[in-house]
DNA sequence: CGACATGTTGAAGCGGTTCAAGTAGGGTGG
DNA sequence: CCACCCTACTTGAACCGCTTCAACATGTCG
């Protein structure tokens, strides 16, 4: 209600509408109607820096983000310090949804590069579902979608080998990223070994012994942050890991 | 529309008003209107009997349900058809909400010992939750409670040992009977220790050593099933793990 | 009462961590 | 623009927590 809303207005009002993003966000098919209200709800794009927290745990909850360009964290804080990352966050995705819970955030979100967001205030977002009864269903379906996404990843923590855990996360982000229109083979890591160590379960030092030998194996390129997937289906037999063997020698093909 | 709908109308009103979990599974105050709403949406209770399953990995999404007695696994399959759980379900506790994101079970629900549950049609919860703003509400904290569950035991199965793992998995199920309104210190594990050592990520020996030392320790009292809590503060100790060291010798008291 | 699942206990083996040392980038100040 | 430093990463070798294997004990159920 201050002035320079008025400047914004306009900027505003092409938000959703315009969005390359909105049909990842929020792929529902609403009415031209409905666009005119999100966008009314969204918040200016915004610009975070590398190491910056997007929100931090414990804070109340004021705004879910919509990731335009760039890459997060989210992890918890444990009594003695230590974090356990609980996810990355790609571009195209929603972050903050957890919390809703207790009006609190239960996670930490910290940028791994410079990005940028979209601001969607929760509450607004909240009351808005009841008017849009698409956007609602959205709302569930994308908090369902990221219980899928942990209980996988408890699979793999509690029963999979390392190898299968890297393997099985590499195919994860090549499947988001080539979701959003990126390509499936070759990406970069915007997060760190440690991060993704962290993740997993596992040493730093599993990390860099497992690239390495995927390496050998021809299955990836690895330059530094670089990724390139160079025999999919091995990532994906490898991922599964209940194919047959594990052997040392598997110089197969 | 049918035209036993006639009997169990009567039954049915008094539902949700009269059951003693109906605070526990949709605590949001509701108008006595609204309850009269939800209680025309909800099925009538079922039984399910010891091994039975509420509903299967893959199947359509028809209902969620309210425990109201007994309890449940829920688990994961995977390929090479081993299972991994991913949570068990107490009374009061509402189950079947994953599986929304794509109009399917993404897990399957075992009942661990005979079970009674509501059934609650799923179509016309989210409709209604159009109506009820507060339920809309609801349905989402109880999404992102779930998410804040499973990132902790993320946290527990990526670097917490063995035995905090136990400690915490005993006082959680210890919080949750207590919030329920059992008794905090004195429960019977409806699971079987396989079915712990698979949540957990341990061997079936290792849960069982354990418990042997917890009982050495006089933490815990372990008859078969039954659990009985002596020292609460020292199995708090344990599911934190930062307090100091993990000595071998841990006659503390 | 016998049979089978479930749970316990002991001993050996291994996957992955931890420790240790060295290498390589990337950013900053001189 | 290079020298420097600090962090991130890599690689090797020893160690250990937990699993696995094996045998036995205890309930439970037809």
């Amino acid at each position: 209600m201050t002035d320079n809303q008025v400047i914004n207005l306009s900027e505003l009002k092409s938000h959703c509408q315009n969005c390359s993003l909105y049909a990842l966000c929020l792929p529902m098919g609403l009415e031209s109607g409905d666009l005119d209200k999100l966008d009314q709800v969204i918040k200016r794009r915004q610009s975070v820096n590398k190491n910056n927290y997007l929100f931090r745990i414990g804070e109340p909850l004021k705004s879910v983000y919509a990731i335009r360009s760039g890459s997060f964290k989210t992890f918890l804080t444990n009594p003695d310090g230590t974090e356990q990352i609980v996810g990355f966050s790609l571009p195209g995705e929603l972050i903050g949804m957890d919390g809703i819970g207790d009006g609190r955030h239960n996670c930490s979100a910290r940028a791994l590069e410079t990005s940028s967001v979209c601001e969607i205030p929760y509450e607004r977002l909240e009351s808005l579902a009841i008017e849009i009864p698409g956007l609602q269903h959205q709302l569930l379906k994308l908090m369902s979608q990221e219980i899928q996404q942990d209980q996988n990843l408890m699979m793999l923590l509690a029963q999979m080998p390392t190898e299968t855990r890297l393997a099985s996360f590499l195919l994860g982000l090549s499947r988001r990223l080539s979701q959003r229109g990126y390509a499936a083979t070759e990406f970069n890591l915007s997060m760190s070994r440690g991060d993704i160590a962290n993740l997993l379960g596992m040493a730093v030092e599993t990390i860099s012994r497992l690239l390495t030998h995927f390496q050998d194996d021809g299955i990836l390129r690895v330059e530094r942050k670089h990724i390139t997937v160079l025999q999919l289906d091995k990532l994906e037999e490898l991922a599964t890991h209940c194919a047959s063997h594990h052997p040392n020698n598997s110089n197969i093909g």
